[in-house]
DNA sequence: AAACTATTTGGTAATTTTGCCAAATACAAA
DNA sequence: TTTGTATTTGGCAAAATTACCAAATAGTTT
């Protein structure tokens, strides 16, 4: 594999690795509808806001979700609603056999 | 997040995480059309065989691809086409704004 | 300004992932 | 059976990820 098409791939698993952690995708299905602030969705997981925060982060710089600054509240939304479509195919798919 | 809502993204979250290496998405690419061996990949990329064959066994585990025995050798296909359907889309948003 | 709330950042220990080597296994061919 | 080729497994060191705490920053309210 030569560097150009190494770096493609290393790209395109950065988007995977954004989602693979079981708090970021509970983080997508909270904000599918609705748009939730850090400390509302730290309470939902029960986690340290500031571990919270680092998960946002890493969804945010992907683009995956976004967030609109209200107050000195932060509420964030989901970006990329494909994610979803993937999620209901992948586990369908893997469940079946 | 109680532990029943704990696990339903625990075990999602193992989809994502078998998805997220380099490695493992060229594998994908390479064999959405044809068939390959491990031996085959393993030239392709450019690594150890022993690391191919544990990347193609994360990938057969959670049943994104899978293998057909031929003589003493193993070819493998994609079981997932959804997958390239949501990288495609994926990039697509990320990379507009 | 001071006090308060929300969010982020830095640091660090624990855990997980990764890649290579060496050895084992599975078959095929001779 | 022996030889050869393909694949897998075990072990281990290096790298990456994760979660918490403490402290810093951003912004609001009084």
């Amino acid at each position: 594999m030569n560097t150009e098409i190494e770096k493609e791939f290393a790209d395109k698993a950065l988007i995977f690795k954004a989602l693979a952690h079981p708090t970021r995708l509970y983080i997508i299905h909270a904000v599918k509808d609705k748009s939730m602030s850090v400390k509302e969705l730290t309470e939902a997981v029960g986690i340290d806001i500031s571990t919270m925060s680092k998960h946002l982060d890493i969804l945010k710089k992907h683009k995956i979700i976004e967030g609109q600054k209200v107050k000195n509240y932060i509420y964030y939304k989901l970006s990329i609603p494909c994610v979803l479509d993937f999620m209901s195919c992948a586990l369908k798919v893997i469940n079946k056999k």
